[in-house]
DNA sequence: CCAAAAGTGTTGCCCTTACACCCATGG
DNA sequence: CCATGGGTGTAAGGGCAACACTTTTGG
């Protein structure tokens, strides 16, 4: 009874415009099955490779990105997801900074493009489902877990921040509230410079103090965000 | 360039007994490798089979037992960790009442026994780290989700609930702050009966009231148990 | 001077925590 | 009557949410 199961990888990489709101990264097939859909990066594990190399791999030839943050998301493994043949993906979970990168297609990607995560394009496979399980995951981490630091650019003001919780969260924010929360846990740093956006008064810089972030960690600090 | 990693499921199956503490379920293994060695219930994804059913399979198979509560928890793939080939596992985490069943060794395990969490034996592959990666799933779960639920009978004194969140956290809680919060969410449901334990007086009995926990989660509910 | 976005404190309420004594039973 | 575990209430303090006006800039 010699077991035939392939084993691939698929990663879910959001990144964030402060103009835009929630992107995701998705690549377009050059190949059978699926030819010219959109799907998420990703392909067949190598022999002997670990699964993270895998990932990391994929996401360089496909899509030309090296990603700040990765986690494992879920596995899939219905026999049927994979029109050829029972295949099993190992999803990933990604953030960057969109700016960070300068995507281009290459390999088995005739293209690659960033899509807002409100407005995506029929997928291959069962890529939707991975996706929506990974929002989910990222609706949750943001509770509890300060997600800006992988998302925002190094500095940024501080309703970037805000906008981003806004974006994800679906619903408005206190600032003054929201300031003193983030205040507690001293994690964010002011910086001696500001930022001028399109209009209004111009915003001070802020940077994520990921040591600090890191310590409260280990202490097994309890980051409640918002319930 | 054909690909050969074999896919299979491992189990980590948790079982609380009032007075024995946490116990995990192990199977000895009758073959190689690690022949003889304690291990993680699980084995090979058939062709055709989903990633559920597989454990589900296992579990029967190698144990006897059926799982009241089940979700996967990581998958391993590090291509090292079968000393044979390139194998990945993907792991479950499942919860049951040890009482519920008569476990009994089958299939290819030369025994099965539960283990207290704190004297686990020397294990095969690496089960021991996918025990940890469990334990710590346990640990955060019980912090927002009742895990109770499934790990104590049908009915149970209050003391039972609260013996196993001390022992999950491993320290005191005050009865009473307890019993206030747990009765805020209002899942439990008070019976008229009573139980009496070696000495003392008896303790009423009490049930989880599954359909209004089901309704709070749905609402987006907090159960933020314990800091 | 108008529009746009940034910045800033106080108050009330609720929830959480700290805390100790009596009760029912078996031996 | 003693040991064992079960059952119960209150008060104080901290954390969280609600809430609006002023400042700085560009046009």
């Amino acid at each position: 009874m010699k077991q035939d199961i392939k084993v691939s990888v698929d990663a879910v990489v959001f990144g964030y415009d402060p103009d835009h709101g929630m992107q995701l990264l998705l690549i377009k097939r050059r190949d059978e099955p699926f030819q010219k859909m959109w799907a998420l990066p990703g392909g067949l594990v190598l022999d002997g490779e670990s699964l993270d190399d895998a990932v990391n791999r994929e996401l360089k030839e496909e899509a030309g990105i090296r990603v700040n943050y990765l986690e494992q998301l879920y596995t899939f493994g219905k026999p049927t997801r994979d029109p050829r043949n029972h295949a099993i993906s190992v999803s990933y979970f990604a953030l960057v900074r969109p700016k960070d990168f300068q995507i281009s297609a290459q390999s088995d990607a005739e293209d690659v493009a960033w899509f807002d995560i409100q407005k995506l394009p029929k997928l291959a496979f069962d890529h939707k489902e991975i996706i929506n399980v990974a929002i989910k995951r990222l609706r949750g981490k943001i509770t509890y877990e300060p997600v800006g630091f992988e998302l925002l650019d190094k500095a940024f003001p501080f309703s970037d921040l805000e906008n981003l919780y806004q974006a994800l969260l679906g619903r408005e924010i206190d600032r003054r509230n929201f300031k003193k929360k983030i205040a507690k846990l001293s994690i964010l740093e002011a910086l001696n410079e500001t930022i001028q956006r399109k209009s209004g008064r111009p915003a001070q810089l802020f940077k994520f103090n990921r040591k600090k972030y890191f310590e409260l960690k280990e202490k097994g600090y309890n980051f409640d965000f918002f319930a």
